[in-house]
DNA sequence: CGCTTGTTGAGAACCGTTGTCAAAGATCGG
DNA sequence: CCGATCTTTGACAACGGTTCTCAACAAGCG
């Protein structure tokens, strides 16, 4: 139960601590692999799912279903708008959102209603480098 | 490039209009196996592909990222509502969450805007029959 | 220190999905 | 109708991401 911290752990964390945007575990374990540090795909794997379950990290499926992983600079509830070239990835809330998503939901009469919002596009600087 | 009309396909098309809910293309394999219909797996998934590709019908990942498939009412963009008990799903429409997302990625200088915006909940039925 | 107990890691297992390729059948010109 | 043609089918292998297994290992505590 007590959660300990090893050195795998400390190094997925600081990884992700210096990574702006989501990655994958798998693309994670390769960064740590290649600066040296010995740790195991499935230890990669288990650090991130305990970090989503703490809340520390954001978890985004990509579309073709792996999941990405990015720690954010807030811990409450945001949503990405993410340069699905180059991966740059904005935080933004959206009240808005928020309050017609429980409108809509309990005009249905469903409960415990949970959404998902994310937006995809191509930043300026995609835009410009590629040939328009 | 002919898009032929064989038995399989008639029978996965029918299948998904006597459905209401989002279906797996296991689960639909399955459905249509018990009711006599043989139709292999790999064709299952190469027809739904095929009907997602011409916009028949709607994919919407799970959360442990299978897919699943809806024949919908209107072809139009919309939405979804899916109680995560029972399956259920209601359409909708969000004009106001159109705006704000185009406004959002518009303001950070983002281009070619595509959202997910997916609601889970657990509809009033789910509700009512699980020990409150 | 030693002990207890959670953690690690290499590889196997899992599971949804896609690829393979010979056999089957839809479509069409004659 | 009848073949020729060319897509589609289906059983099974292969794939890729993720989870499981289990013996060896190391935090953290007294």
């Amino acid at each position: 139960m007590a959660a300990r911290m090893t050195r795998q752990r400390t190094a997925v964390v600081e990884a992700l601590d210096e990574l702006a945007d989501f990655r994958s575990a798998q693309q994670l374990h390769e960064t740590l692999r290649a600066r040296g540090e010995s740790v195991g795909l499935a230890t990669v794997y288990r650090a991130l799912q305990a970090l989503a379950e703490a809340s520390e990290v954001d978890v985004l499926r990509a579309e073709d279903g792996e999941s990405l992983y990015r720690r954010c600079a807030r811990r409450e509830h945001h949503h990405h708008l993410v340069c699905r070239a180059c991966g740059r990835t904005v935080e933004i809330d959206g009240p808005t959102v928020e309050a017609w998503a429980s409108k809509v939901a309990a005009a249905q009469g469903f409960d415990d209603i949970e959404h998902t919002v994310e937006l995809w596009g191509t930043c300026a600087d995609c835009r410009a480098s590629s040939a328009r």
